[in-house]
DNA sequence: TCCCATTACATAGAATGCTAAGTATTATCG
DNA sequence: CGATAATACTTAGCATTCTATGTAATGGGA
């Protein structure tokens, strides 16, 4: 019904709409599919305690333990502030524990309970299940395509950022 | 230090840790494409009284104007609280209309108004400026293979969820 | 040594998105 | 016709993320 644009049945006088349909855009199927991603996650990870915004975080520390929050925010690519929310919620739940910098103590180190170690396999393995989901029916070679393509998309988008 | 995955030099007690590099999971590079969008966007389109929430009504509303509510969450893609308040906004800023159904007097309408149809051509053309941008370097044939892989991953990710 | 810039976190407040539960209107079935 | 179900929207409350700003600790130069 919307006419999409068929802009030869326009009147002259009229001005000339823009077409750019979302299947079109790589921002609206990157968005989808990071939504995609992120409800299958944020499901299969909450039976294990762990909400969404905690996984980026268990991610690296569980190959970087007792990185000072600042050395955390920029690895996970938050700003601090999120980190701080973050890592605040962590400790409650008993995920990691927070200890002041002995040498300089404007710093706080963080470092993952036994707990929060003990769920590393168990995590990564969800983690790949879903990949391994989201993969189904993609060619080896259309997947190397395909993380080349989206990575020189981020560079991109990064560099004209400044 | 982390010694992300070397498994050969664990004593043979620890149990083997998983290996899952973020270059290799698809998740976290569309993540991170995501975001970068998400960032250049919002800048863009902020110096034109638009947020990013509102965006992706406009969006939608810009072909297909008078939607109702529901009508209008299940075409961007969001909850209907979440419309609502980006709704809010936008009537609040004179982007849309409210009309309540005259046949239904449970719906409410959604017109935009001249000022938001105003911004249609300029916004759209933004929007592909930056999909210009993202895309620079990436031949045709390879944006075809990365808009079939990663339209394949949602519908694989949706499916899984029921 | 003392002042001031830098560094490392933290707080405040806003925007965006969700789930769960509430209200008003309309449709349906006995 | 009247009770009940379904529909359309709203409210409430929470989580996640950002920018802007504040505070405490450290370091460097006059």
């Amino acid at each position: 019904m919307p006419s999409r644009s068929s802009p030869r049945t326009k009147s002259a006088t009229r001005r000339r709409t823009i077409a750019f349909p979302p299947r079109l855009s790589s921002g609206y199927l990157v968005r989808d599919a990071h939504r995609a991603f992120q409800r299958l996650l944020e499901r299969r990870i909450a039976s294990y305690g762990v909400a969404r915004g905690q996984w980026y975080f268990l991610r690296v520390l569980w190959n970087a333990d007792g990185l000072s929050q600042r050395e955390l925010s920029a690895r996970v690519g938050m700003m601090e502030p999120t980190t701080v929310i973050a890592l605040r919620g962590m400790e409650a739940s008993g995920l990691i524990r927070r200890v002041r910098g002995d040498d300089d103590r404007r710093k706080v180190r963080v470092f993952l309970t036994a707990k929060a170690k003990r769920l590393r396999n168990e995590l990564l393995t969800v983690a790949r299940g879903i990949t391994a989901e989201a993969e189904h029916g993609i060619t080896a070679r259309e997947l190397t395509t395909f993380r080349r393509v989206i990575t020189l998309m981020t560079a991109n988008l990064d560099r004209v950022e400044r």
